[in-house]
DNA sequence: TAGCTAGCTGTAAGATCTGACAGGGTTAAA
DNA sequence: TTTAACCCTGTCAGATCTTACAGCTAGCTA
């Protein structure tokens, strides 16, 4: 079985379960022990909807809950919040600090003793992140994990993918399904470029009145209050693209 | 050298053109004979900015704009328009139709037998690809393909970050780094759910006027001409966020 | 034919935003 | 001590948006 077809049993995975044994599996066949993935989907920008898929000890997951250790978390920040596009390797460095440095002492004693966080961006706003550890903390292992890091990073692109299929699509981004018209696509770019009633209605060669008609239109479809929260819904969702 | 010493070389390069011999010695050492990247940025969303660092034969690439085949593009469609994250691997499946054959079949004369696709999003609204392809169509190339994908991908993302930093951060995302304070964020972000003036200044416990300075103040750094403009660009730029 | 959808238009009161006027304060770096 | 950055507030005319009412056409499908 190549690579690829492994990777490709990810989006064959029906349930949340199943996905969640595919993955293990092969993070285990690329000599990991423990896996966790997060995707974060800003739906509301104030109330982002979070998802995980969770192969770490349930014990270092609660505490990392408890302690909200999200916001010292550099992984966390390098994949989700800056929303870089390179892997992270775990090493001092990374956990420069003396608050993310105890934490990262603390995940050891859990068995996360070397990995690598691995960043997935999508096309509708999401930001997701792949950690894979390993429970070896030899020089070896290390090298291990540098050898298989494309396939690893790869796996985070299928599972990502995966995830979108049968968790995203269902729920949060399930807006974005939505269908807008025509007009109320070509409404929305303009009033997102700036461009107030009138204005649009010069572009496109109808009156102010409609031009609100579609704009109001749309907004009712995505559950906004007013333009800009429909602008601001439907770009962060992806429903208008140039 | 390891890999990723050899993709984190990728980082280090200050001009385009040592980009695009890095990338080029890279691509060779995967097997590769020629690339090409892509990357598009909706600064405007009428208007996207488009960056290419081409590393496929000329002729085809005029050919390639000249007849406008970004339309017909399956890869361009799959990992640009529909910003999906896993590769293309060409084959027929992904050619299926008879546009996208023809333009398949012209592009093999020019050298580009087998190859595949990588899609990288980043975190401010870019969509970006890189094509990698090999004058060789055996069986064995295509299985050598296969067999490095990880790499290509990760290949993907490197050459995506240092873009960035080289090229992006320095034009088009320029605005990125341009820093709001912390009330316009929060004003921006109030405004982007579709808060009035008013709810915001009841939530942040100033006054309406003040808010309406913040937001003053956020639309002018940005360039906006007025509110809608305004949470359009802070949040196609990734300048606010949860 | 009836029903549905998309697209289009009108009026008008009231809410909201914009822009230009003018003026406070604190904090931190030079 | 000056300078700069951030934060805060006021007034007011005019532009723009929101929401409510009401009604039109064209094309497709059951």
């Amino acid at each position: 079985m190549s690579d690829l077809d492994l990777f490709e049993s990810l989006l064959s995975c029906g349930t949340v379960e199943a996905l969640h044994a595919t993955t293990a599996s092969i993070a285990g066949q690329l000599g990991f022990d423990h896996f966790i993935y997060g995707v974060q989907v800003n739906t509301s920008l104030t109330r982002p909807y979070q998802f995980i898929l969770n192969g770490y000890p349930k014990e270092w997951r609660a505490r990392y809950v408890e302690h909200n250790y999200q916001k010292i978390d550099p992984t966390y920040y390098h994949c989700i919040t800056k929303r870089q596009t390179i892997p992270v390797i775990w090493d001092s460095r990374v956990f420069k600090g003396s608050k993310e440095a105890k934490m990262r002492n603390e995940s050891r004693e859990f068995g996360l003793l070397c990995g690598a966080s691995f960043a997935v961006h999508g096309g509708h706003g999401e930001a997701a992140m792949l950690s894979l550890a390993s429970s070896q903390d030899s020089y070896r292992a290390q090298q291990d994990i540098l050898s298989i890091i494309g396939k690893s990073q790869l796996l985070a692109c299928y599972l990502h993918e995966a995830i979108q299929r049968i968790v995203l699509s269902k729920g949060p981004l399930l807006l974005t399904k939505m269908e807008l018209t025509l007009r109320e696509k070509e409404c929305l770019l303009w009033a997102a470029e700036g461009k107030t009633g009138g204005e649009i209605a010069d572009i496109l060669q109808i009156t102010e009145r409609t031009v609100t008609f579609h704009l109001q239109n749309a907004g009712n479809k995505m559950g906004a209050s007013n333009r800009q929260h429909a602008i601001a819904r439907a770009l962060s969702m992806g429903l208008i693209a140039p």
